[in-house]
DNA sequence: AGAGATTAGGGTAATTGGGGCT
DNA sequence: TATGTCCCAATTACCCTAATCT
């Protein structure tokens, strides 16, 4: 599978997530998304991983993606840190 | 891949439903809208579904029958484990 | 070499999440 | 049961200028 080693923009996982980009680079500071640096100091993001995100890594269920969708929740929520990055601390009082 | 699904805020959502942002929330939480959630733990809604939902066409078990008769009887709306009887329908034309 | 558009960086206001209560 | 409002904490959005990428 390859998932791309396609690289996008922060304005690209801005506009797929709904968010700024400054959203973004500052989810790429905090390490909850990886990154790769340009000599510059700009920043790159791997499409595949993007993806998983947005899906929600915990439940791939849904293949086929058509007007069906199929709320189902089941199980917790994804954790927001769940994957790489492990940050751990949230709002939890 | 792409059904055109913009992805809202809950605030557009509240917007849409006339209803506070927390309702939205509660929501999907309930597990009655998919949502999708950005790494810092916010929602994202999607606007397809949304305009299903206000459409009614996510409800079709909810008609205008039972005048004066509508005990709401033993039907959890999220039963644990259940798959939520809401939404998960969406018309196709 | 130029130009344009995007991005990084800091700072502040608005929105959102979660729990509890009316 | 379902919404709305309160609290506080975290996240996000918009303001600016300068640097980088195409």
């Amino acid at each position: 599978m390859d998932t791309g080693d396609r690289l996008l923009t922060p304005g690209e996982v801005a506009a797929l997530f709904r968010v700024d980009p400054k959203t973004v680079t500052r989810w790429a500071a905090a390490g909850r998304i990886g990154s790769i640096r340009t000599p510059g100091g700009h920043r790159r993001f791997r499409e595949s991983e993007v993806r998983a995100l947005l899906e929600g890594e915990g439940v791939l269920d849904e293949l086929e993606e058509g007007p069906e969708n199929r709320p189902r929740n089941a199980g917790p929520a994804n954790p927001p840190g769940g994957g790489p990055a492990g940050a751990g601390h949230m709002g939890l009082h």
